[in-house]
DNA sequence: CAGATAGGTTGCAAAACGCAACTCATCTGA
DNA sequence: TCAGATGAGTTGCGTTTTGCAACCTATCTG
């Protein structure tokens, strides 16, 4: 990994843990290529044939993504195949895409309307997730705050 | 609420929530709009301060999350503000909010620096936020799948 | 009634995106 | 062995989206 932005560009916040991941996936793929790569893909094609994106925006998303240590690229033996993998920080996104989705399956879908599941290896739905206090009870975001860094902390 | 993309436009991936959200919120403005509503800002010109976004596309952002029942919009008494509030549905985006700073506290800063840090009413961090399976036991993605919704389920 | 403040809109230039066609290397079957 | 087929891109070009700065309009304040 590399805890820096491309040459020539800068965080949009830098102080801010939230701003910084939204300018490293903040954009309109590649949450949907780690939601993929979380699913099984792992070869250009695929991502391609899955996602239906642009060649030449994958091949740049996937190079990014690479730079910023969230997905590691291989060469197969074979030859002419090179394999993505989620490196650790990849994997570790996966709290953030089951957010994403349990907040879409409750408001981005009509009552009746059908949506893909996740479900854990024996097919069972996932529980709520919900941030919680110290004290285990949950929280919200008008009981909690944002405490600045100040310069020298 | 409204279940629906702009007019004229369509869904990335209509069956995935994942996909769905990131089409509501997935662009490099909203989420930081919405990080800023639940930390108390909620007029025009206290967004544009805090994010140094340009006055047009934060004009377009704040009507889409309108739009989308994410944000509700209402006039001040006073007569030249506006008030933006998080819905109810904007409120629930918490959970999202703090996987993204988790997962950019863990990965996005150097071992060193500084950021800013998300606190409860009494000042304590919140634990890490961690997906759960029905047994209650830590679920990675690699132990979990998605179930693809047939038509007509 | 002359600023100041709030919340925009408009015009224009720059950057990002999307499509289709092209490249190039490896593999596969006749 | 050589004609496709496959995988992984690259290139050109037109369309969209962003960003910046200037402008506008209504309300409030001294």
């Amino acid at each position: 990994m590399d805890v820096a932005l491309a040459a020539g560009s800068a965080w949009t916040d830098p102080a801010c843990p939230v701003a910084r991941t939204v300018d490293l996936i903040g954009d309109r793929w590649s949450l949907l290529i780690i939601r993929d790569a979380m699913d099984g893909a792992t070869s250009f094609t695929e991502f391609h044939r899955r996602l239906g994106i642009a060649r030449n925006i994958l091949t740049d998303r996937l190079r990014r993504l690479v730079e910023h240590g969230i997905l590691d690229k291989s060469a197969d033996t074979d030859g002419r195949r090179h394999t993505y993998r989620l490196t650790a920080a990849g994997q570790d996104l996966f709290t953030t895409v089951v957010a994403l989705r349990q907040w879409g399956e409750r408001h981005a879908f009509a009552p009746d309307e059908p949506h893909s599941v996740l479900v854990d290896d024996r097919g069972r739905e996932l529980p709520e997730l919900l941030p919680l206090g110290q004290d285990g009870a949950p929280l919200s975001a008008a009981a909690s705050r944002v405490r600045r860094s100040r310069p020298g902390e």
